[in-house]
RNA sequence: GGAGAGGUGGCUGAGUGGUCGAAAGCGCCGGUUUGCUAAAUCGGUGACCGGUUCACGCUGGUCCGCAGGUUCGAAUCCUGUCCUCUCCGCCA
């Protein structure tokens, strides 16, 4: 949420904004609601002010006739405020429906535009190859390789479900160990988080569970949810707490499955492991003060580079136009690797994402610091990212890594988890 | 699943109708003392939304899990609801 204050100094650049990010949102209309709605407080404010009075004058009421009096005029005055507040009620209640339809500011550098628009920033230090012979996509490698049943997965739980078999369970396990190792070295606290969150939690972090459109699975009987990502129970771990500003900046991870319905998403490059139901992601997720949150960003992109450097696989890193950016970031830098597979001769798919939310997640989560300096209290910034999203980080393995010979070979910093250096016997 | 207890300020925890935005302790901030630190001692210290002021500040309202109700008046009484804890049972 933003600070409705500063919507209302601030009403054209948020309009701007909005507009920018291709939300809909009727400022002016927010402006002059809320003004009203400050007007009936005041007058809300001085009923109850007089009801105050009035009720502590009663003690010492000179008779029981005067007392009467009295008690019938703070009645009178407590009907007054009532329906008063009635009023704002309504008022107030359209108001926060813009104000929760309302994005995220934006860094004064994301590109102005949607999704074409976002702006390459960096490249991987592994080049994209070039095969010399006819490239398989990881659908059909995992299938010569016996690495994964969809066809299972789908009679058990439908479409869009797997089974992980072989190499390729020891290339998940690998791929948590690498990530956190990596993690744990940079001083984030790693930690397994419940795959299960209740509704309050999941719209604290901005997701809408059981929404028409929703893209989260909800228990039937429980205000639980299923969580989409690690953000979700990471974010939530901090809600309404105050922290000490000593204690800033805080650096989690998180192991959780990912749940997603993908609703709307059918066809759309939906093949295979790249959009699925389920999944398993190392989130990193920190909360720093608004100083420090630009800083942190760009140190969370790094990592994720990094841990695709190590992986060498070929990737790009965007940033983020104002279209593409959903709700709660101020700016995202996705990164795509190189999925040779995909396509008719291969393209770049997202594999993580680092977003800073600044204070948008944090004030609906109520997480503050308690100042140093000054007086009173301040929102956190809050700031996540992917450190690997495992389904897709096996994909592109295996489309990348693939040979001449019909094996894939295992990257370097994997072998030592995954016990071997490639899949399947060089035929010679 | 059965039985109990409880949700109060940053934390612990008093408080059963007006004198309570709330004791006390801890923590935090400031002063004094000590060679530094620690200790001691004195003082200050809740949040949110407004109004007013250049500013220090002054001032109104709201807030004791949440939502309703009773009352002139509710942390306190009533109803509902959510959550947490303890014990027993079952279970990986």
């Amino acid at each position: 949420m933003l600070d409705k204050k500063f919507v209302l100094e601030n009403d054209v650049s948020v309009q701007q904004n909005c507009d920018r990010r291709g939300v809909k949102v009727d400022v002016p209309r927010f402006v002059q609601q809320e003004t009203a709605c400050r007007g009936l407080q005041q007058e809300i404010e001085d009923l109850a002010r007089q009801a105050n009075v009035v009720s502590k004058s009663i003690g010492k009421a000179a008779d029981e006739s005067q007392r009467e009096q009295r008690k019938a005029e703070g009645r009178q005055l407590r009907e007054q405020k009532d329906a008063k507040q009635a009023e704002l009620d309504k008022l107030a209640a359209e108001a926060g429906a813009i104000h929760r339809s309302m994005p995220n500011m934006t860094h004064p550098k994301s590109p102005i535009g949607d999704e074409a628009d976002s702006v390459e920033i960096h490249k991987g230090i592994t080049d994209v190859r070039s095969f010399q012979f006819p490239v398989l996509d990881h659908v059909d490698l995992a299938q010569q390789h016996d690495l994964v049943d969809f066809e299972g997965g789908a009679r058990i739980a439908g479409n869009g479900f797997y089974f992980l078999k072989n190499e390729a369970v020891m290339l998940e396990l690998a791929l948590q160990q690498y990530a956190l190792h990596m993690l744990i070295d940079e001083g984030f606290t790693p930690t397994i988080t419940p795959d299960l969150a209740r509704s309050e939690v999941l719209q604290g972090v901005g997701y809408i569970p059981r929404g028409p459109e929703t893209q989260i699975y909800s228990i039937e009987n429980f205000d639980l949810n299923l969580v989409a990502t690690a953000e979700i129970t990471l974010g939530g771990l901090y809600a309404g707490q105050f922290i000490e500003e000593d204690d800033l900046p805080i650096k989690l991870c998180g192991i959780s499955h990912c749940y997603r319905t993908e609703a709307g998403a059918a066809g759309r490059a939906s093949r295979g492991l790249y959009r699925v139901h389920q999944f398993t992601k190392v989130e990193m997720f920190a909360f720093t003060r608004p100083d420090q949150s630009d800083a942190m960003h760009k140190s969370i992109c790094d990592l994720e580079c990094r841990l695709f450097d190590g992986l060498e696989l070929p990737y790009r890193v965007l940033d983020i136009a104002t279209g593409d950016l959903g709700g709660p970031a101020y700016r995202k830098f996705d990164l795509e690797s190189w999925m040779p597979g995909r396509g008719k001769s291969g393209e770049y798919g997202e594999v993580t994402s680092a977003s800073n939310c600044t204070d948008f997640q944090a004030r609906r989560l109520n997480i503050r610091y308690k100042t140093k300096g000054e007086k009173g209290t301040r929102y956190v910034h809050t700031l996540n990212g992917t450190a690997i999203a495992i389904s897709r980080a096996i994909l592109a393995i295996l489309e990348n890594y693939q040979q001449a010979d019909g094996s894939i070979l295992i990257p370097k910093v994997l072998q030592p988890w995954v016990g071997k250096d490639r899949i399947g016997s060089v035929e010679s």
